[in-house]
DNA sequence: CAGTGGTCTAGACCACACT
DNA sequence: GTGTGGTCTAGACCACTGA
């Protein structure tokens, strides 16, 4: 079965929280857990075991893995179906589709998102992408550019920047086919192994240069928000930096604020 | 003791779930405990009873309270702390101060803020406010302009607009007090007993007119973000509407994807 | 029907803060 | 020490899904 999994089990300490590397049990399976997502132990979408089932394996009550996994569903890393089981999330289910995407109509209405890929290929490493990637500058990465449509109106221009060890295999001729998976982060999750997991967001307002005024086709200076945003899958380091001019003269960046 | 708690009591309905009403037990502990929050019973920053007591008032196992508590707390409506208790949220704790400015250095440097109130007066809402406001077009507004400063730079120049029945009596001169408080949000709190708990905000680029620019020193036509924000109380009616220019030379909006 | 997650209980014990 | 929240258990029963 499990791999990752099964060979963890006793690796899970029942001590006297007074011990200094203390972490509660149902943290510790947590992190089993997430390790073997991490390991690829289970594909997005796929059906993880039941809860009775990881009870019985790590050996300790339902109520304790429940806690674990709720964790986890909390953060978007699994989808609990009731009735069914628990699942892998997947940037291709329908909620979590574009989750990342916080750009919006102004009138509400879903659009039709379509990418256009426009160059994919290797290139070194500057400071800022060095500093945003954890790599070292002049290090290869994968440079990707792309145009995001709403309906028919280009409202992003995409340049994004990939850890090479990961995406060294990607072409502009596999972007070409992107939107058959529905969003570029399914492709990824798809082609490389890679889910998303969670991204930091920085957004300023900015002129618009020839180029992104051109693609986005807004007067050259006018303002655009630039959102650059730095990706995570399960494990630590950050797997994609990417910067991203909106056009927000028929739409808005939404954000809910607890 | 606590009055719509305890008089809310009998309304706790353990019923076979067949019937179209139902709700989980905890959840209907959680709206009690919303009511009570939102009638005032507890002013935030008070220590609310433990829950072995109110699962006693309520006749529910403690774990179910629990589980209420659990999700308030997850939405900053509550705060745990071991050892001592559960206390209602506040904007004055050190953690929520400035909780739904999302404008942050670019140095990652924490500077010291100071509010300037510029204008504070009722007038009447254009289509635009009473839309957001959800009241009508015509009825009266508390306005107030201020700028913010980060350290000695102006960063964002706020146009607000409150909901009169509720800050009828807001005049410059107490603004003017407000830089005490720690924050604007923990001073509405105190002196009209109105607790921001969410908000929603959308985010746009646009060129700097006369005024912001003037306020925010930089050039006309400057790009700015245009953070427009819509915050709720425990209600479900949005209490406060606002208009932020925000100069991002040597800032930027951060936000967190998960 | 069997199997899954969802709710609820009662009780034990631990960790932390204050007195 | 007392009282608070935090963890963990075992077991009962409900709700939903799909064979």
């Amino acid at each position: 079965m499990s791999d990752a999994l099964s060979s963890s089990v006793p690796h899970i300490i029942r001590q006297a929280a007074a011990s200094p590397t203390f972490s509660p049990l149902y943290r510790q399976i947590k992190t089993l857990l997430m390790n073997a997502l991490g390991a690829g132990e289970w594909e997005p979408g796929a059906l993880i075991p039941s809860e009775a089932e990881l009870a019985a394996r790590f050996g300790v009550s339902q109520g304790t893995v429940r806690k674990a996994i709720d964790e986890m569903s909390s953060e978007n890393l699994l989808v609990r179906r009731q009735g069914k089981g628990t699942f892998v999330a997947s940037h291709g289910d329908p909620p979590a589709r574009y989750r990342f995407l916080r750009l919006r109509s102004d009138d509400g209405l879903a659009q039709q998102k379509r990418s256009l890929p426009l160059s994919c290929g290797a290139q070194t490493a500057d400071a800022a992408i060095a500093a945003a990637l954890v790599i070292q500058p002049g290090d290869a990465v994968m440079a990707v550019e792309r145009l995001l449509c709403f309906g028919a109106r280009p409202v992003v221009f995409d340049q994004m920047f990939l850890r090479m060890e990961i995406f060294g295999e990607l072409t502009l001729a596999m972007l070409e086919q992107e939107n058959r998976a529905v969003s570029l982060y399914r492709f990824f999750e798809q082609r490389f192994g890679v889910h998303m997991t969670r991204a930091e967001e920085r957004v300023r307002a900015v002129a618009a240069q020839a180029r992104a005024a051109n693609l986005l086709e807004v007067a050259p200076n006018a303002p655009l928000l630039l959102v650059e945003r730095r990706a995570y899958a399960y494990a630590e380091h950050p797997v994609e930096w990417r910067r991203g001019f909106y056009a927000t003269d028929r739409h808005h960046y939404y954000n809910e604020l607890g």
